[in-house]
RNA sequence: GUCCCCAUCGUCUAGAGGCCCAGGACACUACCCUUUCACGGUAGGUACCGGGGUUCGAAUCCCCGUGGGGACGCCA
């Protein structure tokens, strides 16, 4: 049975990195009817929030990847690392360290300077043979792995293929800290192994922790997972991403009028690919998900291809969902929603042309506010011209059947009766009733509307320009 | 500095030796559709980082170089 797991530090909000990562790993264990499990790691006491928490879970439920196991706590866990850390005392795969983190720092700057690598230099590792100083009085001293010295360790990475390092590379990592707390690199042996996972897919920055938590798992006796390592994903201008580079949280998608689908999708073609497949559903995804077709290379996030995402899975969405979707966000803006017309027939007429929720909420708006189209925009439209076909048009709306056909019809009328274009009346009444230039087409748009309003609208704006074209 | 990873259109990618003088998508340009603007449709331009090999044949395999990224914590 394949295991994945998905375990953040909750020390900000899910990023949409991390909700790749967690989009593949969940993806690869629905595929293989296995298990998903959530893991927080909030070894870190100081960096670790409550609140980082709530907001990963959030992000988690918004993009629908259910957990089916956990979340596991790993600050819930620390007897059972205590335990382990003296089991490998005990064992000799692991000993004390007594130097001081001052004493550490000099020797790493020494090291830089004479141009190598940094690393503990085992001066308080057993060796037959050795003898190591007493033990400074009154010191608490740090517990370390004893990493093997000779001999390379090598997994075959599922994404990157085969990675080999010598072990002469990796120094003694400190496994709990002086105050006894154990640190990541333990933990996350520890509850891979205990946690019975399978598959470790997560970001490529861990790729240099690999071979030092493999070496961990087969001191212990542990059976060494299959390791998958994602490319990291840039922000749109190539740099690495950061709070500089806009959404950088997944609910900033959320706020910025993104569907989850829409990000999904999204995420999932980022660095993945199923032939010249573009759009598909999140199930299709997880019957199609292997990870032979992830990409090596980082990716740089692309805004326009979200954007075009986003906009098809608008016209896509059910009606009466995207309505529900839009609601809130009227109400935050302090818009009264009305029952006319029903936010669900603007929805209708309109979801085909939003890019995103705010901007179908920005269509919606009109229908309900008081609205006062902009000065310009009116003498632009209300030209001497479109006055008398507008007027023609008010004094025959009120025998006109309440319906797009026959308002259209009307309007059609009225233009051919005046020698006219189309748009000659269809822009003044776009712009008299919405307030905006571009609408959908504009019999629907008016027949949305209750007669009186359309009444009340046109005929002040009409009025306006009437007067103003006589004080001029 | 040392170690590790990566490298096809502007971007995401297809491609696992001949099907590729490189395909799709976003973006861009033009045209069509049109009651405005979108949508949609059609067409178009733009890429295998460089150099060596291997091979009858390389975007695909190997080596070197270059460029980019990551890691080197008593952070995760």
């Amino acid at each position: 049975m394949i295991r994945t797991r998905f375990a953040p530090s909750p020390t900000g909000f899910l990023h949409i990195g991390g909700a790749r990562t967690a989009l593949f790993s969940w993806a690869y264990a629905r595929r293989h009817a296995g298990r998903f499990l959530l893991r927080i790691e909030d070894t870190d006491l100081v960096r670790s929030t409550p609140e980082a928490v709530q907001a990963i879970l959030g992000g988690m439920q918004w993009l629908g990847l259910e957990h089916d196991e956990g979340p596991f706590y790993q600050t819930q866990r620390m007897d059972r690392y205590r335990a382990v850390i003296e089991q490998m005392l005990a064992a000799g795969s692991a000993y004390h360290c007594y130097m001081t983190p001052e004493e550490l720092d000099h020797l790493r700057e020494e090291q830089r300077a004479a141009g190598a690598k940094p690393r503990y230099d085992g001066r308080w590792r057993p060796e037959p043979g050795k003898t190591l100083p007493p033990p400074p009085a009154g010191r608490a001293p740090v517990v370390r792995f004893r990493n093997p010295t000779a001999g390379v360790v090598a997994w075959d990475d599922l994404v990157k293929g085969r990675i080999e390092i010598a072990n002469a590379e990796l120094d003694d990592l400190v496994i709990a800290r002086a105050d006894g707390a154990p640190t990541y690199n333990f933990c996350v042996v520890v509850d891979d192994w205990d946690m019975g996972i399978t598959h470790v897919i997560r970001g490529d920055d861990h790729v240099n922790n690999t071979p030092r938590q493999i070496n961990i798992l087969q001191a212990l006796g542990a059976e060494v997972p299959l390791y998958a390592h994602l490319s990291m994903i840039l922000g749109d201008d190539g740099q690495k991403l950061s709070k500089r580079h806009g959404a950088v949280s997944v609910m900033q998608y959320d706020e910025q009028g993104y569907l989850p689908e829409a990000v999904l999708n999204y995420l999932a073609r980022l660095g993945w690919s199923h032939g010249d497949d573009e759009i598909f559903s999140l199930q299709q995804f997880c019957e199609w998900f292997d990870l032979d077709h992830i990409t090596a290379s980082a990716a740089q996030f692309n805004t326009d291809k979200l954007n075009w995402l986003n906009a098809h899975y608008l016209k896509r969405a059910g009606t009466a969902r995207l309505a529900e979707l839009v609601r809130p966000r009227l109400q935050a803006r302090g818009v009264n929603v009305g029952t006319i017309p029903s936010l669900t027939a603007i929805v209708d007429l309109y979801k085909e042309r939003a890019g995103n929720l705010n901007e179908l909420a920005d269509m919606a708006e009109v229908f309900y506010i008081d609205l006062h189209p902009k000065a310009e925009l009116l003498a632009k439209h209300l030209t001497a011209e479109a006055l008398p076909v507008l007027g023609e048009f008010i004094d025959r709306l009120p025998e006109v059947a309440w319906e797009a056909a026959a308002i259209g019809g009307l309007i059609k009328d009225c233009v051919t009766r005046h020698g006219l274009k189309m748009p000659r009346l269809a822009m003044p009444l776009r712009v008299l009733l919405t307030g905006l230039e571009q609408t959908p087409s504009v019999d629907a748009v008016v027949a949305l509307l209750p007669r009186a309003t359309v009444l009340r609208r046109l005929a002040a704006g009409r009025d306006a320009a009437l007067s103003a074209a006589g004080t001029s």
